[in-house]
DNA sequence: AGCACGCCGACT
DNA sequence: GTCGGCGTGCTC
């Protein structure tokens, strides 16, 4: 008889020990049942050990499927670093399969790019120094840089996967590879269907496909070949899971690359501050066209303030397109009782129900409630209820009162549930069908608008005076990012509704976010990352004052432990969220051990452990 | 007595 | 994470 640690999938067990009369390979995927348990569950073989002293139960039957050697070190790096188990670290990756073997052709391709020189500098630059950050402004051209890698690649032979941050929202980058790489290339991303993803699964392993384009899920695919990453938009905090485990796609990038000997290019226009520090750039600041950007600053508070209005009405009068900003989604984020001062809260969390007209519902941006819009306020019951900081809907309808004759859509989370709406509406506003585009970051995402001769910018203060250390960073790059989608092919307007323009300014007219990068990594140096590592622990519960009394135990645990810092503790920010209590503790330390040593040692049930918040 | 619900601990 | 076991407290 032999035995077997099996890693869980998708469980936070520890492993355990089974048995079979089978000689297993390691990484080896199994079926196994555990006590009370109606389903198989799906486990991983991790060890073969000698006989337990328990008696053990047997492997009910054995799968094609295998993890290989370095799925389970990659799997268990993250399991170490993230900090959770091996088998949720490894439920992330889809296995190979050995029946399914490797087909060789010879198939080159031929992408008939022909680079500028400032692209061909980049281009060897990213070869010579094996991982590097092609720190290229908008319009620069980087696409070309990686389509040329990629090319080179594939043409040796190997495999290339090529990350970005919401790639249903990328059509015309599919458009691009589609058009170089034909049926080499697959797109993966969390809503492709079961069916075609085993299709995709089973041509990548025979080697039908040489390419994927995908979300960060797309990492952890069965390549047998993969010699270099693109990570695209990795400034994007989207790489960054927001589930177990919390792990950031475009970090695991650099780690997978320089421990397999794998070529790397981080693509950003607004380089992250962290991959600036960690890696070698590339500064591609040349733009095919002479984009000439003239930005304006208005300091009206919010709304459209005439000034805005007549701006754009100018645009449109001249049959261009204008885009609209705000991070607002719906109509009001706020709904204030004018007599009591009682805003409307969600039942299950501790945030204000946002107004949504359209579906004449009060709704929860948290846990998705929805309640009918209240006639009279419902703490006093006699109050009349006043909204508050405007969104989307809001400027659409706005914008449809002073602009009745122009067409105007919504470019949101909720106007853009699908793939197949979010392609007709940016083919309708590239063809002119629409004149104005109001949105929120799903606007600044790696668009190609052709037209747009004016960028609107409102609420982006709201994100400045975020409390977090990122807030500078993340406000500076949304703008940019915007700025960046008005006058693609010539002269383009940026209006900004800011009371802080001079920080803004300072940067945005001569386009330097280098500058701003240097400086900021000196402001941060010795307190925050990249220079520090900062995680945060989440206590959620239903229960109040038992998460409270863990939230008080672990605080003074913390505390106690040599070589990190207890930054903060508390409520989070939103207190109550899906009916769950919740505090959180914010660590940290310039000790990578000492801080995941202490975050390993956290064992209660409550405790969601997330390292590198985005805090 | 019968049951719904929440809490707790085991899972090889 | 998921399941069953067990205690509490409410209802018929």
């Amino acid at each position: 008889m032999n035995y077997y640690e099996l890693s869980l999938l998708k469980s936070p067990l520890e492993p355990l020990t089974f048995q079979t009369e089978e000689e297993l390979e390691l990484g080896v995927k199994v079926e196994v049942s555990l006590r009370n348990r109606k389903n198989l569950s799906e486990a991983v073989v991790i060890k073969k050990v000698d006989k337990p002293k328990f008696t053990c139960s047997d492997i009910v039957s054995i799968t094609d499927y295998f993890f290989d050697k370095k799925m389970l070190e990659i799997a268990k790096f993250i399991s170490q670093y993230y900090v959770c188990s091996l088998g949720e670290a490894l439920s992330i990756f889809s296995p190979f399969n050995k029946s399914i073997s490797l087909e060789i052709d010879n198939e080159k391709f031929d992408s008939n790019i022909q680079l500028s020189k400032k692209q061909e500098e980049a281009f060897s630059f990213c070869e010579e120094k094996k991982q590097a950050l092609l720190f290229a402004n908008t319009g620069s051209g980087k696409t070309e840089v990686y389509i040329k890698t990629i090319e080179k690649i594939l043409n040796e032979g190997s495999q290339a996967v090529l990350l970005m941050p919401e790639i249903s929202l990328t059509p015309q980058m599919q458009k691009r590879l589609d058009k170089v790489f034909s049926s080499s290339v697959a797109i993966w991303h969390s809503k492709i269907t079961k069916k075609k993803k085993q299709t995709i699964l089973q041509d990548l392993q025979e080697g039908k496909i040489k390419l994927i384009a995908g979300a960060r899920s797309a990492l952890f695919l069965p390549y047998k070949n993969l010699k270099l990453i693109v990570v695209d938009e990795e400034h994007d905090d989207s790489y960054k899971s927001d589930s177990k485990p919390r792990y950031q796609a475009k970090d695991l990038s650099i780690y997978i690359a320089k421990k397999y000997d794998i070529r790397l290019i981080l693509g950003s226009a607004t380089a992250s501050i962290s991959s600036f520090l960690k890696l070698p750039f590339y500064r591609l600041k040349e733009t095919f066209f002479d984009t000439r950007k003239r930005v304006e600053f208005d300091d009206s508070s919010q709304d459209l303030s005439p000034r805005i209005l007549n701006k754009i009405k100018q645009t449109i009068a001249n049959e261009n397109q204008v885009i609209v900003f705000l991070p607002t989604r719906a109509n009001y984020k706020y709904q204030i009782c004018t007599s009591c001062g009682k805003s409307v809260e969600c039942p299950y969390c501790s945030v204000s129900m946002s107004l949504h007209k359209n579906d004449l519902a009060l709704k929860c941006h948290y846990c998705g409630y929805t309640q009918k819009i209240p006639e009279v306020c419902p703490s006093c019951n006699n109050g009349v209820i006043h909204n508050l900081r405007v969104g989307t809907a809001q400027i659409e309808e706005k914008l449809n009162e002073e602009f009745p004759d122009k067409i105007i859509k919504r470019f949101d989370r909720d106007e853009i549930k699908t793939d197949s709406k979010l392609k007709t509406v940016l083919n309708d506003f590239n063809n002119n069908k629409i004149d104005i585009l109001v949105g929120t970051q799903m606007l600044s995402k790696g668009h190609d608008y052709h037209n747009v001769k004016l960028a609107v910018v409102l609420g982006i203060d709201s994100i400045l005076n975020m409390n977090s250390y990122k807030a500078r960073e993340k406000a500076l790059s949304l703008l940019i990012q915007i700025a960046g989608r008005s006058g693609r092919k010539g002269d383009g307007e940026v209006i900004v509704q800011t009371q802080n323009s001079e920080f803004f300014s300072d940067y945005l007219q001569n386009n330097d976010y280098q500058e701003f990068l240097e400086e900021e990594l000196e402001f941060r140096q010795e307190l925050y990352p990249p220079y520090l590592k900062m995680a945060k622990v989440i206590f959620a519960h239903t229960n109040g004052l038992k998460v409270k009394d863990e939230l008080d135990k672990y605080v003074k645990i913390l505390k106690q432990k040599e070589n990190i810092q207890v930054v903060g503790f508390g409520q989070s920010p939103i207190f109550k969220m899906a009916n769950k209590y919740r505090y959180e503790i914010i660590l940290r330390s310039s000790n990578v051990k000492a801080l995941l040593q202490a975050l390993h040692s956290i064992t209660s049930s409550m405790a969601i452990i997330d390292m590198d918040t985005v805090y």
